[in-house]
DNA sequence: GTGGGGCCTCCCATGATGGGAAGGTCAAGC
DNA sequence: GCTTGACCTTCCCATCATGGGAGGCCCCAC
């Protein structure tokens, strides 16, 4: 199976294939042409990255994931320790994004939002603090 | 005013001043020895800049922002057209990182988190799709 | 006049992803 | 057999906002 294969059938992108290659998470055959050649284990390993994505972590944790999942013998609670880490970094982040949405939303809401110059969303951002 | 006054009063560090003269938000007289040289109206400028990062905008709303504050007649509706677009787009990233922690957090709550290796959260990761 | 701190410019790095150029390879159709 | 087009290769560049650091100039206080 060749890199455009692998791509299509894992849902990651050849480019990204190839990144995650240059830093380690994948390594791959090659064949005599130089052509990269995948097996399905190579699909399931660019799926688990996928997905892991999808959830938010970082290729760093993705990493780890990988080697926690490689490794038959590891605890779950080294898995669930990781997860509950990012869980609380994702709902920090939100969190920060939903106080800026309020403010934003709060400064708005008092802004005629006419043809007139008056501002208060201008009036705040230039505030002397 | 040198630079580094600029940036104590105004919150903003002395590269990123550079950063934000460099793509044109901002523009700095120069003394005889090539020294950039601010006034009080530009440390205005820039506290106007930060405000705006702390809500998340990015540098090229802010240079609307900027060019909207300049314009005493600029019509209000405007400046809050772009907030509430702003807003928006908050508050879709929010919701999309909610909606990962909550996922993660669900397959982390049926994880066991002790020394076996059953773990449904990498089962998840390496799901077949 | 020397030392230290501030300033200058320029390059590099982050994190994840994509775009694109220049060139090699292969298979199908004529 | 040759062309064509799709695929592959590597390498460089861009994004977005920010910081680090090197090498070198400038100025003030001692």
């Amino acid at each position: 199976m060749n890199i455009g294969d692998a791509a299509a059938s894992s849902g990651v992108s050849a480019k990204m294939i190839r990144h995650y290659e240059s830093i380690g998470l994948l390594s791959a055959a090659r064949s005599a042409n130089g052509y990269r050649v995948y097996a399905e284990r190579d699909v399931a390993v660019l799926r688990f990255i996928r997905h892991a994505r999808d959830l938010g972590f970082p290729l760093e944790d993705v990493r780890r994931l990988l080697g926690l999942w490689h490794d038959r013998q590891r605890a779950s609670a080294e898995v669930k320790k990781l997860a509950l880490a990012h869980v609380a970094a994702l709902e920090t982040k939100a969190r920060s994004l939903d106080a800026m949405a309020a403010s934003l939303r709060h400064l708005a809401a008092n802004c005629h939002g006419d043809g007139r110059p008056d501002c208060p969303i201008l009036d705040d951002l230039a505030r002397k603090e």
